[in-house]
RNA sequence: GUGGGCGUAGCUCAGUUGGUUAGAGCGCCGGGUUGUGGUCUCGGAGGCCGGGGGUUCGAGUCCCCUCGCCCACCCCA
């Protein structure tokens, strides 16, 4: 074959596909339940949306072309910025808070590597106009809702909590000016990752504060942290104590976040996170959208597709279709039809051989279809206006009225 | 952008010190007679051995270049 996808770029074959829409039907299910809209916005947008809100790295891993009107356009790398206009342009109308969410495909001109491609299904949850720290817990027990609906426990992944603001709180007390905070926080970020951070940590700030910084990672300062308690709290009442964790390695870029931030990662730390989010009160407004708080995270197709199958949780294959009928003879295949265009009036996904068969090849091809049960169309169950039922695993047979069949 | 690994059938892979017509398993297609499948059995299709150049009587195998893929770093909205 001459033409492959291109780099970074998947094909979903029917096997794939399954796994995609078992994914995505426990994203919608997690936050429909939880009370949120679905929304969903333009796949290109204008380049200087995106530019506006990201640096110069980001900028480039833009896909972006000039369309024939002459206008710099950029495939959307994320949601925020199309959410933000889109609450800007309504948000005298809309009843606060605002729980929305989506399902969008996102493109990142990115190198390729284990649980990231170029282009990506990513679920984003967010609530905008509630500065509560329920809404805090509230979108976290979203997210795990989705990843328990997919059979995944709190032995298999946790959520990693910290502040934005307890951890510049902590810095200042010790004496952390406000232009080395972002330089400390890139490396306490990194402290998992690259062993260079602590030597990093130490030669920027001394072996004596470094320290106190790393005995924070290896405990969390509980007691301290004012900030995270409303959250933790919350986080309870919502079920999720076997899954929330506080941590002080938790970061989460350098970019816009104000306040509770998390990540889920897998408890044995294989993959990249599975999902982030936190709440970034400023950013609305910097968009140039209305002042409202806002808090939301993604979670990627990518990684999560990586962990259930290590996990052997990967959604399973509803089959192709629910009955499969089949005729015996030449003279049957009209009548067949019939029985066919019958049951997917009544919603079961039928299907039969549009070829003269014999019957023991055609029932090869049911077991095939996945189908769990065959009808057979003889001439002397269908001289009484019947069909032949059979069940596919056990073998048993009966002899119904087509209107009895139901779905199983 | 930096570093490492790997390219043989649709998939997972074998292929001897360089030696005839390049193999296996799975999958796919077809048979194994009458209205009963999955197992089994027999057969079949399917390869520019990633591409180009070189060494050699002879290259899947050795050398060079190139392209592609994977992994890690960077970054992660």
């Amino acid at each position: 074959m001459r033409f492959k996808p291109l780099t970074g770029f998947r094909d979903f074959y029917p096997a794939e596909m399954v796994i995609r829409r078992g994914i995505e039907a426990a994203w919608h299910r997690a936050a429909q339940n939880a009370g949120f809209e679905e929304f969903d916005g333009p796949v290109l947008e204008s380049f200087e949306l995106f530019a506006a809100k990201s640096g110069e790295e980001i900028a480039g891993q833009l896909y972006t072309f000039t369309d024939k009107g002459d206008r710099q356009v950029a495939m959307r790398p994320e949601m925020t910025p199309t959410l933000a206009r889109m609450v800007g342009a309504r948000a005298n109308g809309l009843p606060k808070p605002i729980k929305w969410y989506c399902v969008p495909q996102f493109f990142r001109y990115e190198r390729p590597q284990r649980g990231r491609g170029r282009e990506f299904y990513q679920w984003n949850v967010d609530v905008i106009g509630s500065a509560d720290p329920a809404s805090d817990a509230e979108v976290i027990s979203v997210a795990v809702d989705a990843l328990k609906a997919l059979g995944l426990t709190a032995d298999d992944i946790v959520v990693r909590l910290n502040d934005r603001r307890f951890l510049s709180r902590m810095l200042k007390t010790l004496d952390v000016d406000e232009a080395t905070e972002p330089e400390v926080l890139a490396s306490i970020d990194k402290l998992e990752r690259d062993p260079a951070a602590v030597k990093k940590l130490e030669e920027r700030l001394g072996s004596k504060r470094a320290e106190k910084i790393l005995s924070w990672c290896e405990r969390f300062p509980i007691d301290e942290a004012d900030e995270l308690k409303p959250v933790l709290e919350a986080c309870e009442d919502f079920g999720l104590g076997a899954f929330v964790e506080a941590d002080f390695r938790i970061v989460r870029g350098l970019a816009y976040y104000t306040g509770p931030v998390w990540e889920i990662f897998d408890r044995a730390r294989s993959l990249r996170a599975i999902a982030g989010g936190g709440r970034y009160d400023e950013l609305i407004k910097s968009l140039g959208g209305p002042d409202l708080p806002a808090i939301g995270f993604g979670m990627g197709d990518v990684v999560l597709t990586e962990l259930l199958r290590d996990k052997g949780k990967l959604p399973e294959d509803p089959g192709r279709v629910d009955v499969f009928v089949i005729p015996v003879g030449d003279e049957m295949r009209g009548p067949a039809r019939r029985v066919i265009t019958q049951l997917r009036a009544r919603s079961l996904r039928a299907d039969g051989p549009n070829a003269a068969i014999k019957l023991g090849k055609a029932l090869k091809l049911a077991a095939q279809s996945g189908a769990t049960r065959a009808v057979i169309v003889g001439p002397d169950e269908w001289s009484n206006t019947q069909v032949k039922l059979r069940d596919l695993n056990s073998g048993d047979e009966s002899v119904v009225n087509v209107e009895e069949i139901e779905r199983s």
